[in-house]
DNA sequence: TTTACATATTCCAATATAGGAATATAATTT
DNA sequence: AAATTATATTCCTATATTGGAATATGTAAA
């Protein structure tokens, strides 16, 4: 069997470093398939492909408008992403940088070197 | 070329869907590769496959006891994640449940079907 | 020191990319 | 109608998985 597709999810599509790229460029404003080829100085084919990947995960979307298609981002994809991040939070009950130490200390089952 | 490598970073590592139910079962409590196969029901095989992968990218550490292995969460590792999504909030200045509608409206360049 | 258990690793097959160039498609302008 | 522009798609190659079975490795128990 083969990886997971990168049309899975919306995690699985954000795994490739280049659509976070692109949709951190969108974030800012709507854009044209040319118009982010001028920003990311990508090939053409790789800026429509990535994109192709993003809209079939629904975390862009597509208006045409004449030959031109000017992509934006819908933010309320990345709510999964943000709600599997505030779970942790909610399990250990405090903000994930502080928990380090606490859960090293607390979650080893007894003393180290435990034997079995 | 092929795709990004799944120990690129804890974006990628979490990609696949197997590696995140490893990570919601070992945010719990410690574990051992015996007991996640039990728990997950995968072959062992599969476990320290995934276990690896995410041991690279140090979102997992172990701690060997005798001839077990004891597994947990490194939460701070996903901070880049949190973080990642946090931009976006701040941003658009909001959550990002209610943008999609602020964001159709707003991001647009001129109105609809607008000739270039 | 055998045997049993825990875990990692290897070998295999199948497959879904990612990148780039070239080409096809669609819409506009001249 | 012809030429131009914008975008998507196809062809190609290289490669990094994933899953599973089998095997190797390490450690402990009998």
């Amino acid at each position: 069997m083969a990886r997971t597709k990168t049309t899975h999810d919306i995690f699985s599509a954000i795994g490739e470093p280049k659509r976070r790229a692109l949709i951190e460029r969108l974030v800012i404003e709507e854009m044209t398939v040319t118009e982010l080829v001028d920003a990311m100085q990508w090939p053409q084919s790789m800026v429509s492909k990535h994109l192709s990947v993003l809209k079939e995960v629904n975390i862009v979307a597509e208006r045409k408008a004449g030959r031109y298609r000017y992509y934006r981002i819908q933010p309320s994809e990345l709510r999964p992403i943000q709600e599997w991040i505030h779970q942790f939070e909610q399990y250990w009950g405090g903000t994930l940088d502080q928990l380090d130490n606490y859960l090293a200390t607390i979650q080893m089952k007894g003393t180290d070197d435990e034997q079995h």
